[in-house]
DNA sequence: TAATAATATATTGCACACAACACAGTTGTG
DNA sequence: CACAACTGTGTTGTGTGCAATATATTATTA
């Protein structure tokens, strides 16, 4: 359990998350507006790509976010002819999604994406499967803690 | 120059950045909720405590961030009478912010509140300090790069 | 010095993120 | 079977982020 003194900036580990996230989606959109995508709009094509015709509610636990983000990105991606929604006779809760054509089409001309902002961030093979392996243990750690604030510091 | 063959989601560094942005500032909204401020908002009274007076352009610089995102950011603050905006008379051009005395005062209510969410992070001093830094230089590559996107990968 | 460029800040429009809420469909319990 | 609790999805309202643009002030240059 770390603790700290002061408030600097320079200290602090989540505004160093927060702007490496905002300059990662910046270069992002210079890469992926030509394909008139946004960067949440790749991730939830990504899933797709990965396992195609999963529920709306896998790719919202996938990408760890709600019903409320995700609603209006999947609106989008619906409308650009990009996936379909297909309810499920078992249970009429459940939408799944499907890539379309399109989409499918879609994915070789992308794939390079991810590996020009990868070189950005000229990092060597072995730190960034490192800042990695942090930042995926980080993400467990909130994720389990989440919802029990106030612990005693 | 890391070279990835898929775009299998737990390969990205991207969205794990993302991802734990996203649940930090889930974690400060339950933090900040009480002072009726947000992340964002709270960044910028943490940049004024650190040094009172700055103009918005260093703000913006400081926290990576344009007009179009901190001018309604600054707005609030000014509303919830926690900053006041001054002219220079040197260049009319130039506003400085100032903290109120509400502002002042809040600081010690508030300075526990990076350590409450340090310590749910769960990790070491070591750990953290190192992640902190592969961030810190991440983030130096990234505004390096910005711009010259089309580098050859 | 008048036209031009550059700078500091603000505004507008679009797309997230999320809390709070709504609602249809399903499950569990008496 | 009735009916309450739960689940999966959608909507609404607020606050970011950012590109594009606007405006006022200062600096530069022809």
């Amino acid at each position: 359990m770390p603790q700290f003194e002061n408030l600097k900036l320079d200290r602090q580990l989540c505004f160093a998350l927060y702007s490496a996230t905002n300059s990662i989606t910046r270069m992002y959109r210079g890469l992926l507006d030509e394909y008139d995508l946004t960067y949440p709009q790749y991730l939830v094509l990504v899933v797709l790509w990965e396992k195609d015709g999963i529920a709306i509610k896998e790719v919202m636990k996938r990408l760890n976010l709600d019903s409320g983000t995700l609603s209006p990105i999947i609106k989008r991606l619906q409308i650009a002819g990009l996936v379909e929604k297909v309810r499920t006779d078992k249970d009429e809760r459940i939408v799944r999604l499907l890539l379309t054509d399109k989409a499918r089409k879609l994915q070789p001309m992308i794939a390079d994406v991810q590996n020009q902002v990868a070189c950005q961030t000229e990092l060597s093979s072995e730190e960034f499967f490192e800042l990695l392996d942090r930042l995926n243990q980080l993400a467990a750690s909130l994720n389990n803690t989440e919802a029990k604030q106030s612990v005693a510091s």
